[in-house]
RNA sequence: GGAUCGGUAGUUCAGUUGGUUAGAAUGCUGCCCUGUCACGGCAGAGGUCGCGGGUUCGAGUCCCGUCCGGUCCGCCA
């Protein structure tokens, strides 16, 4: 028998108690006489005494740090208890031990606080999982997981497995394609999402489909975003929006409660698309804290732009001048910003990355004077309207930025974000959820010149708006079905109601382009399904790696995973992806050409 | 496709304006130590300064290229 009991498990009730424990071998003490051993598994330390009995024994079989250590001994009370170990109270008195395996010396320390970087780590992963940092993540990861499934389970839904091996439909991301030996010259795809195979299981009656699955999109990657990533996949028949957003509402609290041991017992806030877009510049907005976008343009009457045109002009700063924006933010207790301050917040929006032309400030001094940037420009009255417009307290930072719409939202909107981060309103244990609701049917891709959809081209519109899709005019003005659930300013959830007739499916494709011969070849399937008595239904998925994070108090999804990839998509570890051997590539009938 | 930061001892990093033998901490090895738990003390080993080229009397330091890693933009229905 390896071990009677684990490393994490003996108190003082064990006293006296003949054990066996199995570990790898943390710190060694050594003392003349005695030896102090921390040993480890998943479960804890317990430290082991070899007492002068064992020195020579010691001596013949040194030990090592990550050395695989079996020992037996008595459970005793230590006369030195350490309170930061919750087996600080006693000790091992070993009376005899056995190297199961020696280790060489790992290239970092495996301890919280671990000398390592993250490219060392990566390569040696099985050394880092054996941290108690990284052991906890994966921990949670499993809590999250088991958590959603009991209440999905609780609550009628079935996990029921898709395939792997799917047809490649170029609409959205770019998919991963798998060489068919039996089909020379013909690929699988690896699914971005299981969505086709939900809808057709809810054709097929099973009304409450959820699955914890792989879904992968060969598209660049970041600290949040791997090629292959983990959804919890969810479809529901006969349903509208209000059961889904009750349904997962309840799901998420749940995840909430049994993992953090929170209470979130408000209802989530909900927000319209136009709203997060005005408000927040972001679809995803981070409602921790405000400091909302106030649009400003309205104050800059095309008589009073013209005035000062020639002046703007001269001084640089002609961005008020034909902006087609012009928003500001005010940040809370930043009026005693310095030269060198707003000279740098003006280099941060300049960052290519953010890509604006300059940054005008007002500040809103504390003795109720205002300083400005643009003092030269505009009269004290002025300035007081646009303080007011921001509805700004003495004390407040005003930060202005101009220019074309898109650019400008995104920017002030990545700005309210630094502020916020910078002025400690985005706290890694403060939870904020939120419904955003009614995004756009589509967007339009100036790439392909043509009409995309938002979410993907299986969202219905709005009921009261289906008919819309038979006039490209007014594509821009269709709103979905379609919602997210947003988390401290990340995405960690999306889905919609779908569209489950086949002339409305139809209409969607040829919106988005595609030829009745194209969609019958792609999508055949689907639409041949929702012949035979497709019921209404609706979905979500959730970014499983990603809530995983946020609730671990992440940004990187990494350390949520057990073997992630870099972000050039390799696995460090592994060295993959790699060449093939040419019989492999003879098999597939497969020819490299490399460019 | 693009931007940006980094690459120096096993590891994490410092290295001034280009100037003698490239340092610190930690880890590792050896010795001492009977109550440590970040043990302590003494001694020691350990370097292709990512790689290639260039400038220079002289390059870890400057320039060009390249490889690797981090972050971001584009991309991610």
């Amino acid at each position: 028998m390896y071990r009677t009991h684990t490393c994490g498990e003996l108190r003082i009730a064990e006293k006296g108690k003949q054990v066996t424990l199995s570990g790898w071998v943390q710190t060694i003490r050594k003392f003349g006489a005695i030896t102090f051993v921390d040993l480890r598994d998943r479960y804890g330390v317990t430290q082991l005494l070899f007492g002068e009995n064992l020195n020579k024994q010691l001596d013949e079989n040194p030990l090592g740090r990550e050395f695989v250590l079996q020992a037996t001994g008595l459970v005793s009370e230590r006369s030195n208890k350490n309170p930061n170990l919750p087996t600080g109270d006693i000790e091992i008195n070993v009376d005899s031990f056995k190297i199961l395996n020696k280790s060489i010396v790992p290239p970092f320390t495996i301890q919280d606080d671990t000398d390592g970087g993250d490219d060392l780590r990566m390569k040696y992963r099985y050394l880092d999982l054996r941290r108690n940092i990284v052991k906890k993540n994966i921990e949670l990861r499993y809590a999250v997981n088991r958590a959603a499934r009991n209440y999905l389970h609780n609550h009628g839904f079935i996990d029921i497995e898709t395939p792997f091996l799917i047809k490649s439909t170029p609409e959205g991301a770019r998919d991963f394609v798998v060489p068919s030996r039996m089909n020379p010259g013909q690929f699988y795809a690896l699914p971005q999402s299981p969505q086709t195979f939900k809808q057709l299981l809810m054709i097929s009656g099973y009304d409450r489909y959820y699955q914890i699955v792989k879904c992968f999109r060969d598209e660049d990657l970041r600290a949040d975003r791997q090629p292959e990533f983990t959804q919890i996949d969810c479809e529901m028949s006969f349903v509208e929006q209000e059961d889904i957003l009750n349904t997962f509402e309840g799901m998420v609290k749940s995840i909430f409660k049994e993992v953090k041991g929170i209470d979130y017992n408000e209802k989530l806030s909900r927000m319209s698309w136009d709203d997060a877009m005005r408000y927040y510049g972001n679809d995803k907005p981070d409602i921790r804290f405000g400091m909302k976008l106030v649009e400003l343009k309205s104050l800059f009457a095309e008589e009073e732009r013209n005035v000062f045109k020639e002046e703007i002009e001269a001084s640089g700063f002609k961005v008020f001048n034909d902006a087609e924006l012009v928003g500001a933010i005010a940040v809370p207790g930043c009026s005693e910003y310095t030269r060198k301050q707003t000279d740098e917040l003006t280099e941060w929006v300049k960052r290519p990355q953010i890509g604006m032309a300059g940054l005008a400030f007002v500040k809103y001094n504390n003795d109720g004077s205002l300083k400005s940037s643009i003092d030269k420009f505009f009269d004290e009255n002025k300035l007081r309207l646009l303080v007011e417009k921001c509805q700004a307290k003495p004390g407040d930072l005003l930060l202005i930025l101009a220019g074309k719409e898109e650019r400008t939202r995104k920017a002030l909107s990545e700005l309210r974000l630094e502020m916020g981060e910078r002025l400690g309103f985005r706290k890694a244990d403060e939870f904020k959820l939120l419904w955003v609701l009614d995004f756009p049917l589509f967007e339009f891709s100036e790439e392909d010149n043509r009409w995309a959809a938002r979410h993907h081209p299986f969202t219905s519109p709005k009921p009261d708006q289906i008919h819309l899709l038979d006039d490209p005019s007014q594509y821009g003005t269709i709103k979905a079905n379609a919602y997210d659930m947003v988390l401290n300013g990340n995405e960690i959830g999306g889905g919609s109601i779908r569209i489950f007739q086949r002339d409305v499916q139809e209409k969607m494709f040829s919106a988005l382009g595609m030829s009745k011969e194209e969609a019958l070849h792609k999508f055949g399937f689907l639409l041949g399904a929702f012949e035979y008595g497709a019921p209404p239904h609706g979905g979500i998925a959730f970014g499983f790696d990603r809530l995983c994070a946020i609730l671990g108090g992440s940004e990187s999804i990494r350390d949520f995973i057990a073997f992630p990839k870099n972000n050039a998509g390799r696995d460090v570890m592994l060295d993959a992806p790699s060449t093939i051997d040419d019989k492999q590539l003879d098999e597939l009938q497969i020819k490299l050409d490399l460019k």
